[in-house]
DNA sequence: TCATATACCGAATTATTTTTCAGTATATCA
DNA sequence: TGATATACTGAAAAATAATTCGGTATATGA
């Protein structure tokens, strides 16, 4: 696994937060996960634009920030659940804030980022 | 400027909202500006560990995204201000949530990190 | 036996972001 | 004159994140 060579600033909260939230697909990985327990196929069809790499490297560090909980099944062939934990339930309204404003804002946005 | 290869997916609100504030300084910059307009040598006192190059990188791309406007005067030695935008307002809530759950659990965070 | 489904992992490559460094310009002040 | 402060920029390098590809394992069912 990758290690930081510069090292996150621990003293602004916000940075913190955002530090927990902030990679590609993990704000959406916490929203899918807010109704149900979900095994990795099935959080690799609710976003498929994301590889199931991606993914399985994402839900990793949020196992390991306490925001996602992982069961595993000693069945064959393997399954195994990702849960969403009381602390990643916390970060919920904050993701609602967020599709919200998207949602308001969206229109404004559309344009400016279709050449980008 | 950079120009992005894999475009921005705008179908998700959380995407464009997070891809909105995201960069490493950004929210913070959001942050400083909340109740007055400020100067890139005060933004820079302000955020020190921020370089100024990286500051007004974001700070372009913030007035690009209409959260943040610039105002500059005609003098010499040269001054400009930079003033948070109604647009960019709206998006405080947004960051006080943060900070506050921030604040909430920097204890649970604070060991974790200081290895990363 | 062979293909399938499932979850996972390693490593190389590519994409993106941030840092670092060396500049530009110009009035003011010592 | 020469140092200073201010805002800004270009370009290379380094750091970080994401993608791509190929491989592991194993029971089940054809």
């Amino acid at each position: 696994m990758y290690e930081r060579k510069i090292p996150v600033d621990l003293s602004c909260p916000l940075r913190l937060t955002m530090t927990l939230i902030d990679s590609k697909w993990k704000s959406c990985l916490l929203d899918e996960l807010r109704n149900n327990s979900m095994r990795p196929s099935e959080l690799h069809k609710a976003l498929p634009e994301a590889t199931p790499r991606v993914l399985d490297l994402q839900l990793k560090e949020l196992v390991e920030d306490g925001l996602v909980a992982k069961t595993i099944y000693p069945e064959l062939p393997p399954r195994s659940e990702y849960a969403i934990t009381d602390l990643g339930r916390s970060l919920l309204p904050i993701l609602d804030a967020m599709i919200a404003w998207g949602e308001a804002n969206k229109a404004l946005f559309e344009k400016k980022f279709s050449s980008k």
